[in-house]
DNA sequence: CACTGGGCTTGACGGTGTCAAGCCGACGTG
DNA sequence: CACGTCGGCTTGACACCGTCAAGCCCAGTG
């Protein structure tokens, strides 16, 4: 029956947070639906907040490949970095389990899984590769390339959280006027950049 | 002892979360602390759900105020827009509890609580009658303005956001070294837009 | 005086994450 | 082949949680 319950663990995992949100995760259900008893889970993981913090590594093993994807397309920088962009919004749009996971303090402490955290820094790394590409041959100090890829982060990056977690959820229930609007305001924000 | 049993036991719940973290907060143990049995609170408050909800309406008005005194100083529009954002993003800062409250769906349901909600739009709606103001006598579509506002709010809730639960805050623990980077990023933000 | 109702307590229930111990079959070594 | 070890899992217990149900106490009103 079980070929992998490591693997069964996680998936079961996602799909419960999906039926029943962050809060109502619970390991007896997960280890239930496994069909396993309520502590085999935790022979293969440490406790809960590990099993949270696998899924952040995969999470954002997941965001990297799709913009360090976007990122390789070949094009001016300004058109690439604003491809990287919106696939940002596009991954938290489609994945929206694991988007709010990685974004989640209260539920894993980072600093205690240098992988996952390590493949958030790959994410990032994207973006200040492309900021670097992109001011290459003028005099932009290192102050303000960094501000310029916490901007671009922050501005993808708030779009998601927003659609996902704040009241621009409410307005734009409907899908395919959702991502209209994220394709309006990606494009005003590449104008006023660029 | 007890005056009044309802702000002890919303003044409990901050601070302990600000102690704990979201994860922690325990009505219990706010029972503990206000110094009445375990049921005390739920004689104020149906379930745990409203005593956070009244936390995140509490957040929202702050913010509303703090975001409508900013709008009322006397300038130029772009100014006071510039103003009215950085006053969210150090709000965020100043109230980290609160702020990651207002944006934690799977701990409040807001549409379950329409004075919360309303809180919420009020400070949106500061951000949109300065969009209008702004573009007053040029030939803006609605759905441009809405993109603005999107745009605006996108960018200081992100970089509030990572600067709280993302790495941007790893990078940046020292807090005057913080908002320094923050202005840099909100100046090199006004700049592009106007 | 009777009684009504707000504010609080006490006790119980099912659920949770996690610690501790034990079961069992495969497998390497003598 | 026999034996011991060990990985993978189960069983049982513990403290804690949010919530339901009932009851206690006392000020205020008819």
């Amino acid at each position: 029956m079980t070929a992998d319950l490591r693997a069964q663990v996680l998936d079961a995992s996602v799909q419960l947070i999906g039926e029943v949100g962050l809060s109502g995760l619970s390991m007896r259900e997960v280890a239930r639906r496994a069909g396993v008893s309520h502590q085999a889970p935790y022979h293969h993981f440490a406790d809960k907040e590990s099993i949270v913090a696998a899924l952040v590594e995969r999470g954002f093993v997941m965001l990297a490949e799709r913009m360090e994807a976007k990122a390789a397309e070949k094009g001016a920088v300004a058109q690439r970095l604003s491809k990287v962009g919106r696939e940002y919004v596009m991954f938290a749009l489609e994945q929206p389990v694991f988007f709010r996971l990685m974004f989640r303090p209260e539920l894993v402490d980072l600093t205690r899984f240098p992988t996952a955290q390590a493949a958030g820094a790959r994410a990032l790394a994207v973006l200040e590769r492309l900021i670097v590409e992109r001011t290459e041959g003028t005099r932009a100090t290192p102050a303000r390339r960094e501000a310029m890829v916490s901007m671009h982060w922050a501005m993808v990056h708030g779009l998601s959280s927003l659609l996902l977690d704040g009241s621009l959820g409410y307005n734009h229930p409907n899908a395919t006027e959702r991502s209209k609007h994220v394709e309006q305001v990606l494009e005003l924000f590449s104008q006023g950049v660029g």
